[in-house]
DNA sequence: TTCCCCCTCCCCAGAAATGGTGAGGTCAAC
DNA sequence: GTTGACCTCACCATTTCTGGGGAGGGGGAA
């Protein structure tokens, strides 16, 4: 639709004027009322597994979520991790165990049956999530999301860019580099090898691969070589 | 402005129905007549280094821009690369040696002198990049920018949605789902713990932990954690 | 019911990784 | 022309990981 709407331009206006994740928050309930929808939700999820949010989910849900680590398990989080544009929840896996369990306590805390997540990514690896939810059947939400879909992207780039506003530490940290030879080494650990053999493909000895692997590991913050591998690889410093 | 230009729908409409790069690269040609400016450009940076992408830069500056190997030293490309949001290219940084020359050359190959990115990004380092460019003073463009800013963005979205289609080797994977456990196991050895440490948080003896890092890393066909830790990420199967 | 997967626990010995420190060379930049 | 970042090599002792074993209980699926 690329939308006419007036009054969703004013409820978009009042997001560019939140100075707060409160103001935020009241922007969520503002667009809940507007799409008349059971929820609306922006999640973060950070590269150091920090999570945080805003939207109309039952604090009871949030609690539970977090406590339960539900991260892992959920499949929109799953899902729109491995994809590239929004999802219709019924699109998405839900054929596990764990999966189906999670989907009934979800229902038990208020949490609708149809989901719309789109997500949004960063340098470094951030990674949140826009989600809107409701309880209705499948031609219902079809109708909704084809109408609504292009604003929703918009909203999601919205709220992305204000929650990044507040939270100036993931910004200016600024991009530690990595030389050609530690991205080698990284590279080559995270595709399997072991030290020595990483080495020997790089034909030097053991012991400057370490210096490598030590000196990248200091610059990425991480506390042994496996973690230095996976931040590496959140920051799209190295591909595999 | 969400956009109430009927005509603008109807060339996003073209852009649905696109099935090939050519599609897309009228649909550029559309829009630049639709917004009266000088260029147009999708730019797809994989993380092997291939580039590809549809737009109205003229073949000569294209050829130069690869042949030179502009990528490296386009103030554009770096300074997107590092952004979350969209930007106006008078807010990069030109100031390098490398940079100016580069402006200048482009400049000689028809590229104008103002200019907006919007950077696009998508699961494994999926890089992409697109802008809008003119040539009119800082006035004239700030308006144009700040009129269609949203429409922007959303048309940044709709061509990587686009492109993916024609890259056929990103969807189709399907695999060896990971039990919560393994996944508990594999995201806190991405996040920095040591066995014992994963095994205290959690609560569970180390010698059970071993059990999900080895299967695992059967079910990932890892050759040790490292790179079970680093396959799981590669395929979204953790968060991290 | 039986089979298979998931979760939990245990032993051992050898292989590999780690943390700290030190040293010398090149090359580009300030 | 000194500083700093990068690449290369070395030794030490200690911790951690790895790769084999084996065992029992629970629950879903066929």
């Amino acid at each position: 639709m690329l939308g006419t709407q007036t009054k969703l331009e004013a409820i978009l206006s009042d997001l560019e004027q939140a100075a707060t994740l409160d103001g935020m928050q009241r922007v969520s309930e503002a667009l809940r009322e507007y799409y008349r929808v059971d929820h609306l939700v922006y999640h973060w999820v950070d590269s150091s597994g920090d999570q945080y949010g805003c939207g109309t989910y039952s604090d009871e849900w949030q609690q539970k979520y977090l406590q339960e680590n539900y991260l892992r398990i959920d499949p929109v989080i799953q899902g729109c991790y491995q994809r590239f544009h929004p999802v219709d929840w019924k699109r998405l896996d839900w054929s596990s165990k764990a999966a189906r369990e999670f989907l009934r306590v979800s229902g038990e805390y208020g949490v609708g049956n149809q989901g719309f997540s789109v997500p949004v990514r960063g340098p470094r690896g951030q990674f949140a999530l826009f989600t809107i939810n409701h309880s209705c059947d499948d031609e219902e939400w079809a109708v909704f999301t084809q109408d609504n879909r292009r604003d929703l992207i918009l909203i999601a780039h919205y709220f992305n860019e204000k929650a990044l506003e507040f939270e100036p530490d993931r910004q200016p940290e600024q991009q530690q580099a990595l030389s050609p030879r530690e991205v080698d080494a990284m590279t080559l650990l995270a595709i399997g090898y072991s030290r020595a053999q990483v080495a020997n493909k790089l034909s030097i000895s053991e012991h400057t691969l370490r210096v490598y692997i030590e000196s990248a590991r200091f610059k990425l913050g991480a506390l042994n070589t496996t973690h230095a591998v996976a931040r590496a690889m959140s920051r799209g410093l190295i591909v595999v």
